[in-house]
RNA sequence: GCGGUCAUAGCUCAGUUGGUUAGAGCACCAGAUUGUGGAUCUGGGGGUCGCGGGUUCGAGUCCCGUUGGCCGCCCCA
């Protein structure tokens, strides 16, 4: 049996939905551009290899994958990062540094739709290419900042928690671990906050018992909140990695400061996110009042163009997707009600006037103006009231008495005042209200 | 992939122990209304009761299966 359902966890984008969507879009392009960030597209199919060969299997069963006619292993993208890298390796050479681009795109991934997860959904993603220091940090979080705080979201409503793989490795080392057992622990930490001791279940069965000692060393380190209690947990080893990783926090959370926003950041060395090519800082982004997932996630992948066969570049970016960021703009209240589709609505009399009408409207939208009518002839009452849902703030008023003086009438549909303009002004008239109103 | 729960008009829902041609509000369309605004009144269109099978004289209602939504687990690039 055919189903003419729309297939599970993929969305369809009636006229309001579309509208919300649009507000989202055009806000993170526009502080985008503001922060100097240059747009990119790119193929939606890709050849299944590209994701293997970054992450493996268990990123493999959650792709829309399949064979193609020309017996290709393909699929459809799940993320832009692997993309982009081969993108930008192509041309390392000849783009200007440092590389900073940002992208809108759809991303399908096979698993179970659920509030605030789709199979299909829409991601803001910017990069920064070709700037290994902390710089490239404090950039992209600050542009991650503003995509959220564009839409009249406050420090009061969301955070950025920043962390490091790196100095969890350091730190790990420098309490004897090796880096096997190192990647180990960074999936325990990733666990630890969400369901306790059990976390460390797989390091035990792996590496054998954790010595308690040490395990609460690490619990400690989790404890870090800040800059000055890093330092402190630090300071007994005295290795010159951590104090240079020291200098890069400082750096980073002074840029962010200078910039007045470290009412948005915070430490917390619990986020070190799950796919293991991150190899710096690590940052996401998280609704402080409400229970939803994380909003945005990014960090550094300093590997990852090489592994893609590109040259060794360094890498920072991160991703923002539509459907959470809309789910929480819905419930401050900070998303735009609806539609307004024109600027000028034109009440016609009748079949004559109708003719008349039609060479002003044509003007007038050539000129630039979102200009509606009724397509029938309807009593004017009926069109004022179309009129006004229309959200036109003006009404032109084309009527027999009207046409024989040569003027239309212009009413001002909120102030309710109407006055007569010569039709052969009609557009000048027009724009002198609108621009003015 | 696993578990829970739900499915009646575009939306929100009613529908009696199984019983005539399945209803309401909102929304939409038309008329009252041929020159001035969110009103009122009247009328109208719109349903394979998610889909398939079973029980029964008879199923929106009971049973089985299936698909889909929502919630949780897993995962989260």
């Amino acid at each position: 049996m055919p189903s003419f359902q729309s297939l599970p966890g993929f969305r369809e984008f009636y006229p309001e939905a579309f509208a919300r969507r649009h507000h989202i879009f055009r806000l993170w392009r526009k502080a985008a551009y503001a922060y100097g960030f240059q747009e990119y597209d790119a193929p939606v199919l890709e050849p299944l290899d590209l994701y293997r060969a970054k992450s493996g299997e268990e990123v493999e069963a959650q792709l829309f994958s399949f064979t193609d006619k020309g017996d290709r292993e393909v699929a459809l993208r799940p993320e832009m990062t692997p993309t982009v890298c081969r993108m930008v390796g192509a041309r390392a050479g000849s783009l200007k540094r440092p590389i900073k681009w940002f992208s809108i795109a759809e991303f399908y991934r096979y698993e179970r739709a659920q509030r605030g997860r789709e199979r299909a959904f829409f991601q803001f993603n910017a990069d920064v290419f070709g700037e290994s220091g902390p710089e490239a940090e404090i950039e992209l979080i600050a542009l991650l900042v503003q995509c959220l705080a564009g839409f009249g979201l406050t420090a009061e409503d969301f955070s950025i928690r920043l962390s490091d793989r790196d100095l969890w490795f350091f730190y790990l080392e420098a309490l004897g671990f090796t880096e096997i057992q190192a990647r180990s622990l960074l999936s325990a930490i990733d666990k630890f906050e969400k369901i306790g001791d059990d976390a460390f279940e797989g390091y035990t069965t792996q590496h054998g018992e954790l010595a308690p000692a040490l395990k609460a060393k690490i619990l400690e380190f989790l404890q870090v909140k800040s800059l000055v209690q890093m330092e402190a947990a630090l300071a007994p080893f005295g290795s010159d990695k951590l104090a240079k990783r020291l200098n890069d926090w400082r750096q980073v959370l002074d840029g962010l400061a200078a910039m007045g926003l470290a009412p948005f950041v915070e430490v917390d060395l619990g986020v070190v996110r799950g796919l293991a090519y991150y190899t710096g800082f690590v940052f996401e982004a998280f609704d402080r009042k409400g229970d939803l997932r994380a909003l945005a996630g990014g960090g550094r992948y300093n590997d990852l163009v090489k592994k893609l066969g590109g040259p060794d570049l360094p890498a920072v970016g991160f991703a923002i997707g539509d459907v959470t960021t809309g789910l929480l703009l819905e419930q401050r209240g900070l998303m735009p009600a609806l539609v307004k589709f024109a600027d000028v609505y034109a009440v016609i009399g009748g079949k004559a006037e109708r003719t008349a009408a039609f060479a002003d409207i044509r003007a007038l939208r050539a000129a630039g103006w979102r200009v509606d009518y009724a397509f029938k002839d309807l009593a004017f009452g009926k069109q004022f009231k179309a009129a006004n849902e229309s959200g036109a703030r003006i009404a032109l008023i084309y009527g027999g008495d009207e046409l024989a003086r040569g003027v239309v009438k212009v009413r001002d549909l909120t102030a309710r005042q109407e006055h007569d303009v010569p039709r052969e002004q009609i557009v000048a008239a027009v724009r002198d209200f609108l621009a003015h109103g």
